[in-house]
RNA sequence: GAGGCUGUAGCUCAGUCGGUAGAGCAACGGACUUUUAAUCCGUAGGUCUCGGGUUCGAGCCCCGACAGCCUCACCA
């Protein structure tokens, strides 16, 4: 049977898996049941590993003989996946981990007796099992379960990668994530940290008295921001429709309706292009507040970064892509006009002087109206080199459709950006709610940009809710996976979105 | 969409000048009752991403396709 002639047209992989098989089909012949069942009782490991010093050494040991201490540990139960096996005769070392850390097991052929010692030797790494046993320390000092009891709970078929080096390639971590998580240093520890920070988000507005909505995600119209929708079609209504590109428009609707404090978190999909900063679908807050402004809506932006930092146990001086950013609160504030005259020289309000710029940045900016001159030199001078976090405010208007203008200069609107390492972590504005300036400014295109880039699609609807009278109110935007990103030390988006989008897998 | 890099055993990676495909881990057989990436002896495992081409001969050179990564463009 296991003569390697009789095997001699079998793959490597057929092999591995004909090996398991093997031992699933011993398990069930010892009338286990290799699928498992329901396992009670066991605890966490890491509150196992917090039991330690309940271990109490007997002063019975007699070291002239080199006989241990006698212990006595508390009686633990342990489920998790087998990730490294040691055998040694009559004795097999595991370790066993779950999502809460990992632990090394003893199984010893005369402590176990022979029906556990049996099933011991039909394990694999990968393989899901369950302990009962008394925690004490090895001869060298290990924190270790003496397994009393083995019980199996799930069968591994398919061999685990590399038990050290994991998963490398960057395809098969995204394409199976399962294995990512299992195997990948850290990447079950930023999920888990990705759900604590959106708990503390919603945490944070709760406690500011805001209400969580849902509002639709398939739009007759996609608007809100500039961005290409993706196209799908409803039967029974033989419509159109789009996912949705922003929420905003929903939210000012029951801002209108009288829903003061009202927020979504929730998916968003833009048919764009995919890169390590963008996916195709990602996670967006927007939170609106009846009576309040930009600053208002500042202040809450800082408030809910500073408690999602603490919401992940970490310091405000974090790690990211080797560079130390630091969110100790104030976060620095700077005017738009402020910040590009000083990267790039030239005052913001110099038209002649900015199209010169422009020009020698290799900026086409002829026909262009001037703010979308200015925007272009923006982002190439001065975005990528705020490392922050910076809260960038007071916009030129033009190129702000949806925001209020300053009442003293109405070529400032009332918006601010939130930029962190050249990236827009959020985006908020004092909203406009006067139905005909914002019908107008629907109506005017942008100067010097296409039509399916611009605001144009007019969302009639939107403009007759705004003419039952929307209080000023303040909106902010939010990227939740670049505010994790930041957070959780991950330099690409795809890290920190468990399932990104990826070309179909071809067999 | 453009350019660059990458694709070899289940996983991680070598592969020189174009001359019969290599290692570690994992697996299989054996030894071992306190291991820590256990160790030791032995065995097996390959559509070199796919398809063409050049050549006496291609993992290696050329062309094309597919996928991933990086940079750029769109975008947040």
């Amino acid at each position: 049977m296991n003569d390697p002639t009789t095997q001699n047209h079998a793959g490597g992989s057929e092999m591995l898996e004909a090996a398991r098989r093997e031992k699933l089909r011993k398990i069930q012949a010892m009338g286990i049941d290799p699928w498992g069942g329901r396992f009670d009782g066991h605890a966490a490991i890491a509150e196992i590993r917090a039991r330690e010093k309940e271990i109490v050494v007997e002063p019975t040991g007699d070291c002239a003989t080199g006989h241990p201490p006698e212990q006595h540990g508390p009686k633990v139960r342990a489920a998790g996946r087998i990730v490294l096996q040691r055998k040694a005769g009559k004795l097999i070392f595991i370790d066993v981990r779950d999502w809460t850390g990992q632990i090394q097991l003893f199984i010893g052929r005369n402590q176990v007796g022979e029906r556990n010692w049996e099933l011991a030797g039909l394990l694999d790494l990968g393989d899901l099992i369950g302990v009962d046993g008394e925690l004490r320390h090895t001869k060298t000092g290990e924190l270790t379960i003496f397994v009393e009891q083995l019980h199996f709970l799930a069968k591994a078929i398919d061999t685990p990668p590399a038990k050290h080096k994991g998963l490398q390639d960057p395809e098969l971590r995204q394409r199976r994530r399962y294995l990512d998580l299992i195997h990948t240093e850290g990447s079950l520890e930023r999920a888990l940290h990705r759900t604590a920070i959106v708990r503390s988000v919603r945490d944070t507005l709760a406690s500011e008295r805001f209400v969580e909505v849902e509002g639709p995600t398939l739009h007759a119209i996609a608007g809100g921001a500039a961005a290409r929708p993706f196209t799908t079609h409803h039967n029974a209504l033989d419509i159109d429709l789009h996912l949705r590109i922003a929420l905003e428009l929903h939210l000012k609707r029951l801002l209108v309706g009288g829903i003061e404090r009202v927020f979504e978190l929730g998916r968003v999909y833009r048919n764009e292009g995919i890169d390590a900063r963008h996916n195709p679908e990602f996670t967006m807050l927007e939170v609106y507040q009846a009576y309040g402004d930009y600053r208002t809506m500042m202040d809450l932006t800082e408030k809910i970064i500073i408690e999602a930092i603490n919401a992940t146990g970490q310091q405000y001086q974090l790690d990211w892509g080797g560079k130390t950013i630091d969110f100790t609160p104030p976060f620095a504030r700077m005017t738009y006009a402020e910040l590009f005259a000083e990267h790039t020289g030239v005052e913001a309000d110099d038209e002649t002087a900015i199209r010169e710029a422009a020009a020698r940045d290799g900026i086409e900016h002829r026909g262009k109206h001037i703010d979308v001159v200015k925007n272009l030199l923006f982002e190439q001078r001065v975005e990528g080199a705020l490392c922050g976090p910076i809260f960038v405010y007071d916009y030129p208007a033009s190129i702000c459709p949806l925001t209020k203008r300053k009442a003293d200069d109405p070529t400032v609107a009332e918006r601010f950006e939130l930029f962190v390492q050249g990236m827009e972590l959020a985006n908020a504005y004092t909203e406009l709610n006067d139905p005909d300036l914002q019908e107008e400014l629907f109506s005017r295109q942008l100067e010097g940009l296409p039509e399916e880039e611009s605001m144009a699609r007019m969302d009639r609807d939107f403009l007759r809710a705004l003419r039952q009278g929307m209080p000023p109110a303040g909106g902010l935007g939010v990227g939740i996976d670049r505010l994790v990103m930041l957070l959780t030390g991950a330099t690409t988006i795809r890290e920190v979105i468990l399932f990104p989008l990826l070309r179909p897998e071809v067999e």
